[in-house]
DNA sequence: ATATAATTGAGACTCAGTCTCAATTATTAG
DNA sequence: CTAATAATTGAGACTGAGTCTCAATTATAT
């Protein structure tokens, strides 16, 4: 378990946070969704706690956060795969991931041009997936 | 004044919220922007009805909604340009506008591959503007 | 002019997320 | 190891954007 590596102090509500992420069989998820899972289990999490630690493991770069505009925020654990963006079908819920460098490097060209030190950016395309149409 | 226009039926209230939004200085509102102006007029508009407006004209293509990810939504006159992006300084709060059709072109063939149907498209970068470094 | 349909206001409500503060747990210094 | 200090935690109150309900009002169609 990680959470030394990445800086974070080890507790016992992280590591119980922790493991109920791993145990999640979405790749996707809310701060919800895991307490949900750790509300089946003995040792309970408060609310607080768990957005505390969401916050904290993003900003540690365990996790990343998603947002696709569903009025909470997603979570996906960083050490799956390197930045990407998302397609999000708005019928079924279904997250499609995608990664384009070309699309990157323009968005740096754009920040330079506009001489923009970019941070955090957010792309996501909202539609129906193949499924539903 | 266009409601007409839009095929959004003529209103008091919707009259005063447009009366309100032409009186902003700022090209980016909140509703409660518009709600404030609105405040300090005889007339007044309730919260659920301004909430209603907004939707109603984003969806008749009077204005467009933008989600700089700050826990509300954001709205434009949308007769001002054409569909386009957004950088945002996390710091003042800026909004330096972009459209890339090469980014455009890029997202269509995603969505291609991934045969998913685009509705809308968010492409949103934040950081620090030339002025907060 | 009436009937029907759409809009509105007030305020209760929802829901994600934050805050406070005292209690608990971890870390550091001695 | 122990005391002192610092960080974390839980409970629940709170915030703020946005929604809902429902009766009253206003617009549109007949």
């Amino acid at each position: 378990m990680p959470l030394q590596k990445y800086n974070i102090q080890n507790t016992r509500a992280r590591r119980e946070l922790l493991k109920a992420i791993s145990s999640l069989e979405k790749r996707h998820f809310s701060v919800d969704d895991v307490l949900k899972v750790s509300k089946r289990r003995k040792y309970k999490i408060s609310r607080a706690t768990a957005f505390r630690a969401m916050h904290l493991f993003s900003q540690k770069g365990l996790l990343r956060p998603i947002d696709l505009g569903k009025g909470f925020m997603m979570y996906e654990l960083a050490k799956n795969n390197t930045h990407h963006d998302h397609l999000y079908c708005v019928r079924c819920g279904k997250i499609i991931e995608f990664e384009d460098k070309k699309i990157e490097n323009l968005q740096n060209k754009i920040c330079q041009t506009k001489k923009f030190n970019p941070l955090t950016h957010t792309l996501r395309i909202a539609g129906m997936c193949s499924n539903c149409r």
